[in-house]
DNA sequence: TTCTTTGCAAATAATTTGCAAGTTG
DNA sequence: CAACTTGCAAATTATTTGCAAAGAA
């Protein structure tokens, strides 16, 4: 996605561009699988502070555009991709907690089935795949 | 599972048989997809109550004995079930918030695949897929 | 200038923990 | 009775909300 893509995305909602917002997808962009805390830290690192609430609500005005998404890799906080690079699915271990990513081919037939079965249709980028992995079996 | 068969299971790993794991046990039985906060006031429905403490200590234990197992339905606390009758793998539709179940069938394929392909072990008692339903697109 | 957005602090929700008192084997 | 469990209250962690001040268009 461009630069000036988003902020007409943002604008044509009536929504505003603000550093904060660039702030947030900025550290989204450094950082696969952040949580908000991590995001809010990563920002903190850089430039000026942003607040945790903030990024809150940033990260729900920015999924809610279609610009990020998040999964759940755990019990814990869930973790925002940009949607752009999200095109994977997520195996994580039980035993080691090692997070894997796939190609989604993998679970085309899946998909498949399952919208042609019951009319599900599933969203890829949301998958995550509990199991134990081959070091851990 | 027979009424005696997880008495004995919990003694043979050096646990107690208490009113408070049966409570919390039963309760998880009548209820599907319960919370341990559902958990708990189920349990406060038909008898002395039992502490929220206890409740998320006993569903560890009984799902560390492979009892109970859990999954994830949504932003919210997770949700229990009997191990016994969780074959099976849950559907969330994004939209409507609706909670589908399908047979373990229709992930077979996906199973066996990641299984040949990575070595990879797929918990399905603990997949959930997000989506849209047939409803909602 | 007008309407949106942010920061901050306080409110909620979901868990976890320490420890004394109660219970099981 | 010795070891395991529970209840209770307090501590944590994750997230949300109200509101006045600051900022974008």
């Amino acid at each position: 996605m461009s630069e000036t893509s988003w902020h007409e995305q943002l604008r044509a909602h009536g929504y505003r561009v603000t550093p904060q917002r660039q702030l947030v997808l900025e550290a989204i962009k450094a950082a696969e699988h952040a949580t908000p805390e991590e995001i809010c830290a990563k920002v903190r690192e850089t430039a000026r502070g942003v607040n945790i609430s903030t990024v809150y609500r940033t990260l729900e005005l920015l999924e809610q555009l279609g610009l990020v998404t998040h999964t759940h890799l755990g019990h814990g906080a869930p973790t925002y991709h940009l949607a752009a690079d999200a095109d994977h699915v997520h195996l994580v271990c039980h035993e080691c907690g090692e997070i894997d990513e796939v190609a989604p081919e993998l679970v085309r037939d899946l998909v498949t089935r399952f919208d042609e079965e019951m009319g599900f249709a599933v969203n890829v980028h949301h998958l995550t795949v509990f199991g134990r992995c081959r070091k851990c079996r």
